[in-house]
DNA sequence: TTTATCCGAGAGCACCGCTCTCAATTGTTC
DNA sequence: GAACAATTGAGAGCGGTGCTCTCGGATAAA
């Protein structure tokens, strides 16, 4: 039950929102601005602020949307692909990272690029919606493992880091060894990576005739590193 | 031979780098007021215009600086070991890319972030500093394939991709296989992924209490990758 | 119907990037 | 040494920003 009061509030800030992720498009997370959003809202400025407490809480509201909606373009891809081909999950995985992040490069780099300083994401609001991609991947691989498609071999770890692991596999519930979560936790920030570069364009004068073959033919080296088969 | 003007134009054009990186460092890329560099430097802000063009073209100085600073990191830090010990050079000139983000948080997300909206880096101030680190890495590779150190599979590759390849050898003068060269863009992408992660923060809440030591135990992974031994 | 809450408008503060004009300084040339 | 030109700093000013404050009207709750 909601008062109309509270649904039009709610539909408001629905629209802060919208209009913020274009600005976020159009002029980048610098250039956004509660004047202009203001504007578009068709208000004065000093109205924005019986919404948005100051520039930061938008930023975190966009930061918020931007994760959830690279999280639920992940897990359809993940979805769409049957449990029993751990292959295919993490390259739909893979590739859903790569196309949404080339298709709203500034919202993506809002969440993955350099943090806004003296803007500091709140933990609490953020993590939730922020560790979707991961967690998908460790899903993935958990499963994969269970089903004898991992084949890793043994290395000794750093005790602290095994300390770390084993915190873990206990809150998320895992079974996954040592070696495997190294190797996810490497392709996680691997794959990032190559998606920074791209988006970024940070690949320079080295610019690829074909981008996406690029990627393709990294998604190998990953599935070797997981020992994904 | 420089006049006396030029000169001290010179040192100030220095000294505004200077107190630029220092903003930097304090206040971030977005943050960085030419009004305040201005301040520092003792002169009244339009004053500025006479050294600078605009804010942009100081982004560009501080770029160029960082990126050299980089550069000179990494190829101190990897002339340090001997040739013949490429396994030894790759780690080097990980550890340096890595400790030297860690250091400058902000010069680092300045080059590796997310680019400043409406600002295009001119490439041909940038590019030659900006390949420095992947430059470094090919020499490691290119040598230790020389010398037998590397031991990769052969897979058929994207036609496309192969004529990207072809042309990058000609221009660079290399004789690596297509295979290195994929492996190579993917580690060097891969490593700038991890150090982005660990200098923006972006492993989250699952903060490890020894970061280095989980970079460490990446790096026999890189290795796997390139075939490196 | 009264009361309390909410919300938009407007003025205002300090800051920003950037431009313009003017005066002083400096180095060059006759 | 004097006249000249180039360089540089100062100052005012424009439109923009984030953000705060106060005020008055609308609206829901009592």
């Amino acid at each position: 039950m909601q008062t109309p009061r509270e649904r039009a509030r709610q539909q408001t800030m629905a629209e802060i929102v919208t209009i913020g992720r274009r600005h976020l498009e159009l002029h980048g997370a610098a250039g956004l601005s509660l004047r202009a959003v203001a504007r578009d809202l068709g208000v004065v400025s000093s109205a924005i602020y019986r919404y948005v407490k100051n520039r930061d809480e938008l930023l975190t509201l966009l930061l918020v949307d931007g994760y959830d909606a690279l999280g639920d373009a992940v897990d359809a891809a993940v979805q769409g692909v049957a449990e029993d081909d751990p292959v295919g999950r993490f390259r739909a995985l893979a590739r859903a990272v790569r196309q949404w992040g080339l298709a709203e490069p500034a919202c993506y780099g809002l969440l993955f690029g350099s943090p806004v300083p003296g803007y500091e994401a709140p933990a609490e609001q953020t993590t939730a919606p922020g560790t979707r991609v991961i967690f998908q991947l460790v899903q993935i691989l958990e499963s994969a493992d269970h089903n004898g498609r991992i084949a890793l071999g043994d290395r000794t770890l750093d005790p602290r880091l095994a300390a770390d692991f084993s915190k873990i596999r206990d809150e998320k519930g895992l079974t996954m060894d040592d070696q495997l979560v190294v190797a996810a936790v490497l392709v996680w920030s691997a794959l990032f990576g190559a998606v920074n570069f791209e988006v970024f364009g940070h690949y320079g004068q080295t610019t690829f005739s074909d981008p996406a073959a690029l990627f393709e033919a990294h998604l190998p080296g990953y599935e070797a590193i997981l020992g994904l088969r």
